[in-house]
RNA sequence: GUCCCCAUCGUCUAGAGGCCUAGGACACCAGGUUUUCAUCCUGGCGACACCGGUUCGAAUCCGGUUGGGGACGCCA
């Protein structure tokens, strides 16, 4: 069989980041099992789905190197074939508009079919029982059965369901007299359209039928049809809607895998019947857990970064995104985690998929995005890091020898890109300073002199190299009895403002001797 | 409320009845290397939600409890 799974998101302007991980298994898992991956665009809600919607769209899945195979589909031009597929439902008896009373056209409604007898995907599964509330009586029409039922504490909830789940159903009075028999009814309902309404009823006894699949990450999935209703396929409008055009165009794709998101599965019991509906085989499903915030709740904009383009910002790369991710939900069963997207591809299998929802952690992703940066083409990290302090602003007048230079020595100590921001000291004498360690550092002149007395006795140029000035500070250190090593971090302070950053006997040079000086010096006001 | 689903360190996860006094990664802490910073190395902290059952043996299988999430639209 040719794999053939989608990825069918709605263009709304915005990628999200559970949106795009469902994208990222959906390729995965083509590109895995040498199937197709292609893209249908759910574009039926006009009013949000604009083109600058849909270009956003695909500018994120092109910067994740998410390609696709075939044309993209879109939903909207599939419109007609979603209309007479629901026209020929009703033809044939599959689906019914209800009588409405008010002005409006009524929709078409798909109705759960009653004979499941020969059904693959529907099993039975022994007798079951509702406790009704005798004051309010049952009605029952081809439309469905509608009934209140009572809870242990008393307590009446209004249900309506499809017929379909109710087979050989009887109603007992609460005296144990059976008043309704189902059997001996079904043909007027359906036939000549009877409808019931069953007073002092206290009990419903009925065959449950279930609804059952097998789902590749969750295993069996099962929903009794008692619990089920009649679903809208076209509004009153004639507009189709979501479930009827989602089944019919996965039926005009040849769609083999729906591996999709878990907020599916209830769809899902009701998607299979309209797949038998339709004539076509029902796909294999696959329902992939929720990317979740701190309280377990949908990740949302609220919790942070949640779009696709806020991480493209913010100055992530796209393959640590792509592979952190992949590990959202997902692992290669060793103990590998940075891996390269060709490893990921052979290693990922949905059976490996976990079936519980996982928390985006910000810090992992850093801590990854740190990795391939730091294993990046050092000529491709002084391009993007030039790109990232350009936009910045701060480049004009800068060299870009000298850039490149001060690149080399970041590069292994970089997370982000727009941590570029802290290298200004290697180029102008007003950078941003850790306010705490200047203070710390203000206190302990001495320490400042000696290395100032030391730098003077060099002349700039050849004598204030990485050897010099390293032996310079031992020499500064020995003279005034203070511990070898101990000037190295007043030094950086003075110079760059910071506790962190690139060898301090580098970062001197690339100063050079009047710059490391006048920095020196500016503590003696 | 009804139905569906889920449950291992703070987080992501390994774990398919004995390889588990539960392994790895991020974060955190302590030491070492780098006479500094980053890297790197070593160590530490730290979890099978709870209660029953099956079994010689359960994180793993079954049942229940609790907790969490999802779905119940003429939204997608």
């Amino acid at each position: 069989m040719d794999i053939r799974v989608r990825f069918a998101p709605s263009p709304t302007g915005h990628v999200h980041i559970g949106n795009i991980r469902t994208a990222i298994f959906d390729w995965l898992y083509a590109r895995h099992s040498g199937g197709k991956f292609l893209l249908r665009v759910e574009d039926t809600d006009r009013e949000r789905s604009t083109q600058a919607a849909i270009d956003t769209l695909l500018e994120c899945m092109q910067w994740l190197g998410l390609d696709y195979d075939e044309e993209i589909f879109y939903q909207s031009r599939n419109a007609q074939a979603h209309v007479s597929a629901a026209a020929k439902m009703l033809e044939t008896g599959k689906a019914y508009r209800p009588k409405v009373s008010g002005p409006e056209p009524a929709p078409v409604i798909f109705r759960l079919p009653w004979d499941t007898d020969s059904n693959p995907d529907v099993r039975i599964a022994g007798n079951a029982e509702i406790i009704t509330d005798p004051s309010v009586p049952v009605k029952i029409s081809s439309s469905g059965i509608h009934f209140s039922q009572l809870n242990e504490k008393g307590k009446s909830t209004e249900r309506s369901s499809s017929l379909a789940g109710f087979h050989r159903l009887t109603i007992l009075d609460a005296a144990g007299e059976c008043i309704f028999e189902i059997e001996k009814e079904i043909e007027n309902i359906f036939r000549k359209d009877a409808s019931f309404e069953i007073a002092n009823s206290a009990k419903l006894v009925f065959q449950r039928r279930e609804i059952v699949f097998k789902d590749i990450i969750k295993g069996e999935l099962a929903k009794p049809m008692d619990g089920m209703k009649d679903l809208v396929i076209v509004r009153g409008d004639g507009t189709p809607v979501f479930h009827l055009a989602n089944v019919c165009d996965d039926v005009e794709q040849k769609i083999t895998h729906i591996i999709r998101g878990d907020d599916h599965v209830e769809n899902t019991y009701r998607h299979i019947f309209l797949f038998q509906a339709i004539g076509f085989p029902v796909p294999i499903y696959g329902h992939l857990p929720m990317i979740v915030n701190q309280a377990g709740k949908p990740y949302s904009k609220r919790d942070g970064d949640a779009y696709v383009g806020d991480f493209r910002s913010k100055g992530y790369l796209p393959d640590a995104l792509f592979n952190y991710l992949s590990l959202l939900g997902w692992s290669p069963g060793d103990d590998r985690e940075k891996m390269t997207r060709r490893e990921i591809i052979d290693a990922f299998t949905l059976e490996r998929v976990k079936s519980s929802s996982a928390q985006f952690d910000v810090n992992k992703l850093g801590n990854m995005n740190g990795q391939y940066m730091a294993e990046m083409d050092p000529a491709k990290f002084i391009e993007e890091t030039w790109k990232v302090a350009e936009t910045q602003g701060w480049t004009s007048g800068i060299d870009r020898v000298r850039f490149a230079k001060v690149a080399n020595l970041m590069q292994s100590r970089m997370k982000l890109f727009p941590q570029v921001s802290a290298w200004k000291y290697f180029f102008f004498d007003e950078f941003e300073r850790d306010e705490k360690a200047f203070a710390k550092l203000n206190a302990d002149r001495k320490s400042l002199d000696a290395i100032k007395y030391v730098f003077e006795s060099l002349s700039s140029g050849s004598e204030f190299t990485l050897d010099s000035i390293q032996k310079s500070i031992r020499e500064a250190e020995s003279l005034n009895g203070i511990q070898e090593g101990k000037l190295n971090q007043p030094l950086r302070i003075a110079l760059t403002g910071q506790t962190t950053g690139a060898g301090i006997y580098e970062t001197a040079e690339m100063l050079g001797r009047d710059k490391t000086l006048k920095r020196l010096k500016s503590f003696s006001a």
